[in-house]
DNA sequence: TTGCTTTCTTATCATAGGTCAATGCCGGGG
DNA sequence: CCCCGGCATTGACCTATGATAAGAAAGCAA
């Protein structure tokens, strides 16, 4: 199962298995159920989780009662809440399992320590860290300016996957619209469809 | 006014003095008047910004015209457009100046460089990006769950500097909203505080 | 100062999307 | 096999916010 894990180390970074099993070490293996929490809202985390196999989400809840999808975190996908990681400061959002998963779970030291023997890793690092404000940018931009439709045309053209795996409300939950809402924009997009 | 950025760095880090001047020799400063063009959509962008003095934006145009402002960049902030720092991309947003503005321009394989010399540099370049990654978590929360008058008092309790010196229309192009009714918001506001 | 441009406010009207409530549809547990 | 609880759909209605337009105010340049 690690073996994923550094596959995925050296399609991004030059490592060998030697130097991955020097740092493999401290990486644990944990299993999650499909509902269960990894983190509450108010909890520090220390860990960082990287998804093998399964599906986890981070979300906030208003004072409604409503749930907000800040991110989903399938197969290959950092979850992490940096509150606890930067400053051990507690978490604004919660963390669990959509479906059964596998994650490893990383001290969140991990990077830094790992670099000490394979330099790299801060590469590694910078890299996944400026991607990720990319794709967040990018999601801003969307909730800025984008419709409902919009939204969610540009959700399965980005992430066909998910929209197979994932309940639609929380798709609408992640593109900020209600559940009723996504309903009648599927059934507006069927419609075209239908009649060109 | 490069030491600006020395203090900057010397607060977050330990950096010695020689140690600053030796990597500091890349590193340009660039005034841009207000008004003025940083980088356009479309062009591949090489560079990274510190702002010393001023105030940078970073925003998007829709199909219909109106302008979305991805993020404002004051003193001490960091702007740069990740398409072209990353994988020489195309950039999807325009970067241009609020005010008249000094800011370091830093070819975008500094961090990386000067780690080679002050290895410390790579740890703060991933608290920034950790930060950074943070600060877009609430944004993003913020877009999805809150109404504009929860936007905009958030925004002013975040940024009542920038509160003060930008243009009304650009907070709400900030806030996800139109110009009148962020003023509509401001009136309600007002009454409320006249009669509690 | 004068005049021009940009920004802000206000009013009216339009609408996308939210709210509420009822119904129907699975799919899994017993 | 049946029942139940989470999802999805739909309709009726409502509201926050957008669109449009016009005028007032505030900068700013000459």
């Amino acid at each position: 199962m690690l073996s994923i894990f550094k596959d995925y180390l050296q399609k991004k970074v030059a490592i060998t298995d030697e130097q991955f099993s020097l740092i493999s070490d401290k990486l644990k293996i944990k299993t999650f159920e499909k509902g269960e929490m990894i983190l509450m809202k108010g909890e520090v985390s220390s860990h960082v989780y990287f998804v093998l196999d399964g599906l986890l989400r981070s979300y906030s809840i208003d004072s409604k009662g409503k749930t907000h999808i800040i991110q989903f975190a399938p197969e290959q996908w950092w979850l992490s809440e940096r509150n606890g990681i930067l400053f051990n400061e507690e978490s604004e959002f919660f963390l669990d399992a959509i479906e059964n998963t596998k994650a490893i779970v990383l001290p969140k030291d991990f990077i830094s320590e790992s670099a000490k023997i394979v330099p790299c890793m801060y590469e590694l690092n910078s890299t996944m860290l400026n991607n990720a404000i990319r794709f967040m940018h990018r999601r801003i931009n969307m909730l800025l300016s984008a419709t409902a439709e919009e939204r969610y045309l540009n959700f399965i053209t980005l992430y066909p996957n998910l929209t197979l795996r994932v309940p639609q409300w929380m798709i609408a939950s992640y593109l900020g619209i209600t559940p009723e809402s996504l309903s009648r924009v599927r059934k507006d997009l069927a419609h075209k469809h239908f009649k060109p």
